[in-house]
DNA sequence: CGATGTCATGCGCCGACTGCTTGTGGTCGA
DNA sequence: TCGACCACAAGCAGTCGGCGCATGACATCG
């Protein structure tokens, strides 16, 4: 599923294309301000972010340019109540894909939003975990504060199986089975939780009195 | 130098269009109806087509779309004097990744070219990666500090195809396939693993264990 | 036409890391 | 309070990867 951040003060603009988009089978996060919006952008993996151009705390040329530098590659459809072509221009120098002036028509939005969707398919494919997720090209974890974690191939398939369903209680047998060896000792699996917890922090992975694990926020 | 195709049937603007482009740097190449861009689409390798919406021969959406079934991956604008929202719709769900309307000022245009180019950074000419870059022409590698660095062709071969998605774990069999000759020896990939990193620097290809290798930053 | 150098490739040893086991002490729950 | 369950540490063996070296093909140049 394609991932988008629509980053957009006006709260009912915002939550018209938020929830237009989502029924069009996007997950969409959405940010009222720059400063949430960078945050966001910088610690989530998204594949197109909708940036109003006038923005409270950061403006969203601002944004985008922040972004860029620090080297997230998410495709960037700039929206503007400012139509002068020098304005449009100044917006796609700072490094937005396109550029849209207000008002618009959704399904124009949308229709953008899909040819910049189609450029970006062998970006980001990641798992969400709470604030952080799994990066699977990389194979690593990264946490809600944007650190990256390197795994070893055991350890990551460990965390990806549980965060399949995070919040959910996976026995010991489960994960057995489907990380290691059947034959492996049974004592394998709380090995690897603790290499975990010892990479990614104590709260990572729960413990279930009798019956497993589970999966925190990252 | 960035490669482009105008494909215009109304030649002042064709050429006035193609002038002011070439002046800004780019190569430009021109057709005058869409059976011409179609050869010169298939045959030359552009890193952006600038598409009229009417075209003589082979009306632009078909133009486009036959391109796309070729597996042409240069960015396409489109230029249209049909202004309506259903048209830009059509336009780019056709295969176009930008669709500006007539008139439209030059700046504006040069600007969007812009905006497709940075995204072609795989298509022909330079391929980013982190500070540095690889020189496709010149077939070495260019570092953060301005370095360049010479590589033979298999070098050069495994390098590209690690810095098409840098970062993501690349595993052995892949990289032999894509580079060496499948019957080639098991140990082939190491041995160029250490020479790029013997050339390059210790950290630019990174092991990942019992997985394969992933590119760092240049 | 021979000499020289560069490039592609194969082989093999050694070191490093991973994966896994085992053991001990601590914690939980009834 | 007791038994079961769990956290953690350390160690061991096997595999994997790093790297040097040897060989042969090919191009280049004297």
């Amino acid at each position: 599923m394609r991932r988008l951040l629509v980053v957009e003060d006006d709260t009912d603009l915002r939550e018209m294309v938020s929830e237009t988009l989502a029924d069009e089978g996007y997950h969409v996060d959405q940010a009222p301000d720059g400063q949430r919006g960078l945050h966001l952008g910088l610690t989530r993996p998204y594949d197109v972010l909708v940036i109003d151009r006038r923005l409270p705390a950061l403006d969203g040329l601002d944004l985008i340019t922040r972004l860029r530098a620090r080297a997230v590659a998410a495709r960037a459809l700039m929206l503007t109540a400012l139509g002068t072509v020098d304005d449009r221009i100044a917006g796609l120098d700072a490094g937005a894909d396109d550029y849209l002036a207000k008002p618009f028509d959704l399904d124009e939005l949308s229709a953008r939003i899909r040819a910049l969707c189609r450029r970006t398919a062998d970006a980001t494919e990641a798992l969400r975990v709470g604030a952080g997720h799994l990066d699977l090209a990389a194979r690593d974890a990264v946490l809600a504060d944007g650190t990256r974690v390197s795994l070893s191939a055991r350890e990551f398939e460990l965390l990806r199986v549980l965060a399949a369903r995070p919040g959910a209680v996976h026995p010991r047998a489960a994960l057995r089975s489907r990380v290691f060896d059947e034959a492996a000792a049974a004592s394998i699996v709380d090995t690897y939780v603790y290499y975990l917890r010892r990479k990614l922090g104590r709260t990572v992975v729960q413990t279930v009195h009798g019956l497993g694990y589970r999966l925190g926020a990252l």
